[in-house]
DNA sequence: TTGTCACATCAAGAATTATTGATGTATGAT
DNA sequence: ATCATACATCAATAATTCTTGATGTGACAA
């Protein structure tokens, strides 16, 4: 179980792990976008993306919307929040330790 | 710029992808630990915990203090908070889009 | 000095991940 | 029906990352 944690958490910080994706990300900050925007603006081929979208989207950190031809990708923000929450959590000490250090 | 930025970000992001590194960072969370103590708790070879520490270290996620024969290994904490107001800042939506949008 | 401990580093191979070009599928236009 | 567009997926290769065992280094003890 915290294995399985693990895994999941691993395979996130791997999703972000990247910089094309990272890009990916940046551009979609501003609102979703459709694959062939992307290539566009990240002068990347489309299998590339493709590739990279799907990443992206099975560690669960965007979504995407099917509207006739075309796939916008968006980003998930409650993913990404859980996701800050989550880094913010690995600096803070176990409660067990933090008592036996009050001795 | 931007690009150095991502460069570094995509550093963090991947020396946090991988179980054994999230693992090593769960057990510093409790304080910290020199590498032979690793080594007994996570069942590992001592060449490979060390090249996760490296991998850590290079990041700046965790500081080693050498003392005698051992070297102790910390959490950074200001680099965990550092990383996860980085990661929150993710989802949010450049001005120029929103004012755009307010139209 | 000699030996041992705690660790880093290196080199070779194994495993995983990324890139490319080709092919497949669904949609919509003619 | 035919064709073009927008995208996914696949197969082959390239690139990167991880693991392992061997070797190197400094600290301490005998």
């Amino acid at each position: 179980m915290a294995r399985k944690h693990r895994v999941k958490t691993a395979e996130l910080f791997h999703a972000l792990a990247d910089e094309t994706r990272l890009e990916i990300l940046n551009r979609l900050k501003d609102g979703e976008r459709c694959v062939c925007e992307l290539t566009d603006a990240l002068q990347a081929g489309q299998s590339r993306l493709s590739f990279h979208l799907k990443v992206l989207k099975d560690a669960g950190l965007i979504d995407d919307r099917p509207e006739g031809r075309w796939i916008y990708y968006s980003i998930n923000r409650e993913a990404i929040e859980h996701l800050a929450e989550r880094v913010a959590s690995m600096k803070i000490m176990g409660k067990s330790i933090r008592s036996a250090l009050r001795c």
